[in-house]
RNA sequence: GCGGGUGUAGCUCAGUGGUAGAGCGCCACGUUGCCAACGUGGCUGUCGUGGGUUCGAGCCCCAUCACCCGCUCCA
């Protein structure tokens, strides 16, 4: 067990895994059904979670990232590319090839292993004395078999291979398929960025860890192009910024570990490639939530030689302000003077899983405390500290009881507010229930209508983590929502 | 993929071959005066699924699916 796993509290997962289920946020897909493995289902307040987290991002690097490393503004534009392709662009992504690995199993009894095939020399049998796999006399190998990570299917009325297609593994590549689509209808030059959410699917051969890996799942991601000689620059830029905006929406810094891959580790084409990990309740070692990696100018390259098409930048801004007395109409020396400002950009990949992150939030926020009940002794809560920018519910309204008008006044106000958020009237049961339920789905704030507010039209604000109070009129709920809401 | 464990109400679980239960929750009515109050009434089950054994199966057997733990895997 490393450092940041010492003093952890041995089991949250099963508590919150029973929350998930019965306040509705995560279900097991075709439960009914008996489930099917590597799948979930948002519920209720789960997709409102994961809507507010992809929101927040949206906003955060696409519609307002912070200055560059030198202070100027961010290039960021969007994108929303189909999940099946043409086959061809994994072929050139390399996923078609290098995202299936050939097995043998060993079905012979007390080894049962499973190997691959391209490493059989290097690895060592379970059974001694045998070295390796196939040399003991016992050893039954099977066949080397395909295990394809991507989902196939089939696109039109036959099924056959001409017709066969793949669910995108990743987002990523609809967007460089894309790029010059991009640049010649957006006005973007490098360095800019192209952004996308969306599925992704991935045949996993062992889903664990409740929605972790899960073989269908989320992507946030960016391709941040830039020229070459500025990439480093930029890596650093994105690894910060991805890295502090998980600390902003509230992931102590403690359970974060920013994992710089060493070479070995690293893509063959990848110059250096950061994995932010968070320490889940599930495993004694950090967990990936996100890879921000410098991919070089592999992926356009890659494109550029199965399509057949130029991907490469010309640097107009710059050619225009060159030095051209030298040239003066002859064809050749202008041809060799623009090759200079015409490149294919280097690549910064933040990706982020939003369903991963999702996850983390919920581990994050789940929490046990204390607070006094009626009679003033101390009862056991269950309160998700959700950032108030994430919780699925922003307030709650409450008439304190179900007379003199309370119902009515604070009907009014929850009307106002939900014409901007998701918010909840709850008239059933005592208050103090009432505060409980709010919690136990974190609600970051409860305005509670009481009989004074029908006297001097304020309310009082009570607080989801600590459980204060304080009065403030009716007037102002809306803008101390407004506030307490803002990015930033 | 291998080994082990588990599967009963929305949740947590009891139920060792003979009439499916508890707590919490949820709903209705009454009550209510700031932190899981109270009273009354009510709701909820293909006992994961499919076979088998048996006069009779939640319970025994087989298969299968899902989840958990440990390996394996994680481009």
């Amino acid at each position: 067990m490393n450092e940041l796993g010492k003093d952890r509290p041995s089991m949250d997962m099963e508590k919150l895994v029973s929350l998930c289920k019965r306040r509705g946020f995560i279900f097991q897909a075709s439960e009914i059904y008996g489930g099917i493995n590597g799948f979930w289902d948002y519920g209720p307040l789960g997709t409102e979670l994961k809507k507010n987290i992809k929101d927040a991002w949206w906003q955060d690097m696409v519609r307002n990232p912070p200055p560059g490393p030198d202070g100027e503004e961010i290039s960021m534009v969007g994108l929303d590319s189909a999940i099946i392709q043409n086959p061809k662009v994994w072929q050139a992504s390399g996923h078609a090839t290098g995202f299936q690995d050939p097995m043998v199993d060993c079905k012979t009894e007390g080894c049962k292993g499973r190997f691959r095939a391209d490493q059989i020399a290097s690895n060592q049998c379970p059974l001694k004395p045998s070295k390796c796999p196939g040399e003991f006399e016992k050893c039954q190998i099977t066949e080397a078999r395909a295990f394809n990570l991507m989902f196939e299917t089939y696109v039109g009325a036959v099924k056959d291979d001409a017709a066969s297609a793949w669910l995108r593994p990743e987002t990523a590549q609809g967007i460089f398929t894309n790029f010059k689509n991009v640049v010649d209808s957006s006005r973007v030059r490098p360095p800019f960025g192209i952004a996308q959410i969306g599925k992704a699917f991935r045949n996993e051969i062992n889903p664990r860890n409740y929605t972790f890996r899960s073989r269908e799942f989320e992507q946030m991601e960016i391709e941040f192009f830039c020229h070459p000689d500025e990439s480093m620059k930029w890596y650093q830029y994105w690894r910060n910024l991805r890295l502090s905006w998980y600390t902003k929406l509230g992931i102590q810094s403690e359970k974060l570990r920013p994992r710089e891959q060493g070479e070995k580790e690293l893509a063959h084409y990848s110059k250096a490639c950061t994995d932010i990990e968070y320490l889940f309740p599930f495993s004694d070692e950090p967990q990936e939530l996100e890879g921000v990696a410098h991919r070089g100018a592999f992926d356009l390259t890659q494109h550029m030689q199965h399509s057949g098409k130029d991907l490469q930048y010309f640097d107009e801004e710059s050619w225009a302000k060159f030095d051209k007395t030298g040239i003066k109409g002859d064809k050749k020396a202008e041809a060799e003077a623009k090759a200079k400002f015409r490149y294919v950009p280097h690549v910064i990949e933040p990706s982020a899983g939003a369903g991963r992150f999702t996850l983390a939030v919920l581990c994050e926020a789940y929490s046990e405390d204390k607070m006094p009940d009626e009679k003033g002794n101390l009862q056991e809560r269950v309160v998700m500290k959700f950032h108030p920018r994430l919780a699925p519910i922003k307030a709650a309204i409450l008439p304190l009881v179900n007379k003199e008008g309370m119902p009515e006044l604070a009907a009014r106000l929850y009307r106002e507010l939900k014409e901007e958020w998701n918010v909840r009237f709850d008239d059933g049961g005592a208050i103090g229930r009432r505060y409980r339920r709010q919690d136990e789905v974190g609600t970051p704030f409860c305005f509670t209508i009481d009989g004074q507010s029908l006297q001097d039209q304020t309310v009082t604000i009570r607080h989801r983590d600590d459980g204060k109070q304080e009065r403030l009129p009716m007037s102002q709920v809306a803008a101390t929502l407004r506030q307490a809401l803002r990015p930033g």
